[in-house]
DNA sequence: GTCTCCCTGTTC
DNA sequence: GAACAGGGAGAC
């Protein structure tokens, strides 16, 4: 399930590749998850060049040279391969965006709950307008001040506030898990009993994590690969996401997996509290 | 603010 | 053969 990290490395898989590349043609296969219509992007797309792509979050934005924008959300299974166009189409492929040299830029997407948005950089999909600030980028000061003020007036889980993207962009399951591990934070912990140190760990911990799966290109538990289909190799370094019931590899106590702000959660009751 | 639904491959 | 996985939009 692709979160900020595996966004942020298919965007730089992709930006290499992508960069002055001129539309051919759109082919959409899933009509359903193309916005605001698969026409649209039929008349808009061909002849524009790819100038830029940006992630904002887990929004993977294409500029092209008239400013219009293709915004993605690949949600939990979605890929999105560059691959020649004579590369049989997979299974569950949404859409396909092929270029004048013979390649072509696949979505596909399993689960079919991933997005592609044909948009003015004025009128971004809902979710990006609202979206909050950037982790990697925003000062700590921000940050910090952001989830305390969010914190004060929720008293749900720690938990369900790293995930709210208006709150802060980018974390999603995994990650959320892992930030409260390496800070010794319970995720049930309501949102407003984190004190200002532990907030403090909190964020230095997320750091610490979206760096270090950035760096291994990010974590293929399941379906994720970036722009090249090659697997990322974070998983190897997971501290307790998707390890329900083994050893906690501090402490050696048995993780424990349970439901918190309605998402699978995992987590070592010794180190955590 | 909280709940439901969207989907299908994988796991139990 | 059922339960589960899960981000976010939209409904309550």
């Amino acid at each position: 399930m692709p979160e900020l990290p595996e966004v942020e490395t298919i965007r730089r898989s992709l930006l290499p590749l992508l960069t002055g590349k001129k539309i051919e043609a759109v082919e959409v296969y899933l009509e359903k998850a193309v916005k605001p219509s698969p026409g649209k992007l039929r008349d808009g797309l061909p002849g524009r060049e790819i100038v830029e792509i940006e992630r904002r979050g887990k929004y993977l934005t294409l500029q092209l040279d008239d400013g219009q924008r293709v915004t993605f959300h690949l949600r939990m299974a979605g890929r999105l391969v560059f691959m020649p166009v004579s590369a049989p189409l997979e299974k569950h492929t949404t859409l396909s965006i092929t270029f004048t040299d013979g390649n072509s830029l696949r979505f596909v997407d399993p689960r079919k709950f991933g997005t592609v948005v044909y948009h003015a950089p004025s009128e971004p999909p809902v979710g990006l307008r609202k979206l909050g600030p950037e982790p990697l980028t925003t000062p700590k000061a921000e940050v910090l001040a952001r989830w305390q003020t969010a914190a004060a007036r929720r008293k749900g889980p720690v938990k369900g506030l790293l995930l709210d993207q208006e709150v802060l962009a980018g974390l999603g399951n995994i990650y959320a898990d892992e930030t409260l591990f390496l800070a010794g934070v319970r995720p049930e912990r309501p949102a407003n009993a984190i004190s200002a140190r532990e907030w403090e760990k909190i964020y230095e911990s997320m750091i610490t994590v979206l760096n270090d799966s950035i760096g291994h290109r990010g974590t293929s538990q399941r379906d994720y690969v970036d722009g090249l289909g090659e697997k990322g190799y974070h998983q190897v370094y997971l501290q307790v996401y998707g390890r329900k019931r083994e050893p906690c590899r501090k402490c050696g106590t048995e993780l424990v997996y349970t439901r918190v702000a309605g998402r699978g959660t995992h987590y070592c009751p010794h180190c955590q509290q």
